[in-house]
DNA sequence: TCTGGGGTCCTAGGACCC
DNA sequence: TCTGGGGTCCTAGGACCC
């Protein structure tokens, strides 16, 4: 039988932020989303306040203060790198891995022996390493080691084997919204037909399942009976689409701020497109205003497709062409965003018949890569296009940010002996 | 005043082909 | 008045995840 554990990071954001500031531990503490808008993450005094995942920061701002919490902007350069220092130490543990998410990952224990102090041993070996506490749930499919890790977290040992606990009344004691894959349309839709529990799911009949959630959520069944249906992904795959979108800072009416904006977020697309040697030929670009204000509506989304390529000025005008089609006078707009996708192999782009001379694509990913690696080695938009603007009004908000601890020279944390 | 961003997969239905 | 059957591809929309 397969064995797989979930390593999870408890509260990651926040646990990131209590490394470099012990100051915030003990008190209710959230990171803020982009724009400084709504929660996403809580430290488990900010959870005992009432404050739910995704609350909008105005709405819980006096009881977090009134608490003596602390609020802080997200700041990802840092949550990526101490993610990376949490994966490298879990590879010494298992050559069999796969990063989940930034702050999970799936391990194959397969013919390991005592997997409760196996598992033990990592939980203290990454807190000793990178300063964060993380829960290992340990079960024969992933559906279930999800479970497992969910119920570890409430206990102090931060550590979960299913196969030590009694099925039936473990399952019970889950709700059927709380099973990975079980969102909460589907977690309505369930509790309709009286299905309120994990284990009343597991015990459903397959094509009552089938047909109400899809061969994904027969899936779900079968992983909660302990039969392995998703395998672990060692290797990362290349994305099949890459979007940029940003909420501003305040609204915007003006249209060339707009492209601006659409000319930064596809530079940003752009990146990544490289880095994962992809070339793209389709493009979706929107705009919306804000939904919330109650003012005059409008949203729109336009796509268009055009000959495989991997350079950023050419993605910009045709970006900049997308958005100048569904532009609409007289609008306060919120968010604007693009989407990249139709990708093939960058080395084996078809060439353009109607190119012009001018498109000399080896000199085009020269300055492409040059450009890439300029703006690795020394920070984002230290080099960037002149159409993305400088002033940059419509940029987001970000007033509670801590320094860049472990990703930039001037931002090291100073110790005083 | 103030409400995130980036992905994946599946299905139904329409267009199109022979 | 009567108007096939089978297949593929694409897209929009809906569900989910973190």
């Amino acid at each position: 039988m397969p064995c797989f554990a979930l390593v999870d990071c408890n509260n990651f954001y926040v646990s990131c932020e209590r490394v470099f500031n012990p100051k915030l531990e003990g008190i209710p503490v959230i990171v803020l989303s982009n724009n400084d808008g709504c929660a996403v993450a809580r430290s488990n005094e900010a959870k005992k306040l009432g404050i739910k995942m995704g609350t909008p920061f105005f709405q819980c701002k006096d009881l977090l203060y009134k608490n003596n919490g602390k609020a802080l902007s997200s700041n990802y350069a840092l949550y990526g790198d101490m993610s990376c220092r949490v994966i490298q130490t879990l590879q010494q543990f298992t050559p069999e891995l796969e990063i989940y998410s930034i702050d999970e990952a799936f391990l194959s224990l397969n013919g390991f022996g005592n997997l409760t102090s196996y598992a033990k041993k990592i939980r203290s070996t990454v807190k000793q390493h990178t300063g964060i506490p993380v829960s290992i749930g340990i079960a024969p499919t992933k559906t279930l080691a999800k479970v497992a890790n969910k119920i570890a977290k409430k206990n102090i040992a931060g550590v979960l084997d299913l196969a030590t606990e009694n099925m039936d009344s473990l399952l019970e004691s889950v709700e059927v919204g709380d099973i990975w894959g079980v969102g909460y349309r589907y977690a309505a839709m369930l509790n309709k037909y009286g299905i309120t529990n994990a284990r009343q799911l597991r015990d459903c009949d397959d094509t009552f399942i089938k047909k109400k959630m899809t061969i994904v959520g027969l899936r779900t069944l079968h992983e909660l009976r302990g039969e392995s249906c998703i395998a672990l992904e060692l290797m990362p795959s290349s994305k099949k689409a890459i979007g940029s979108s940003r909420s501003f800072g305040k609204p915007v009416t003006d249209i060339n701020e707009l492209l601006e904006s659409v000319s930064d977020y596809v530079s940003r697309a752009g990146e990544k497109l490289r880095q994962q040697n992809s070339a793209t030929s389709a493009m979706q670009v929107y705009l919306s205003t804000n939904p919330f204000k109650n003012q005059p509506q409008y949203a729109n989304a336009v796509s268009c497709s055009f000959p495989a390529t991997s350079y950023t000025p050419e993605l910009i005008r045709y970006a900049q062409a997308c958005l100048k089609q569904i532009y609409r006078k007289g609008y306060a707009y919120k968010k604007t965003g693009i989407l990249l996708s139709g990708f093939s192999p960058a080395n084996a782009v078809q060439l353009n018949l109607f190119a012009e001379p001018s498109q000399d694509r080896a000199s085009q990913k020269a300055i492409m890569s040059a450009l890439d690696s300029i703006n690795q080695k020394y920070g984002t938009n230290t080099v960037s296009y002149a159409s993305s603007g400088i002033s940059k009004i419509w940029k987001m908000l970000q007033s509670l940010k801590t320094p860049c601890f472990t990703t930039r020279w001037s931002e090291i944390p100073v110790v005083r002996a």
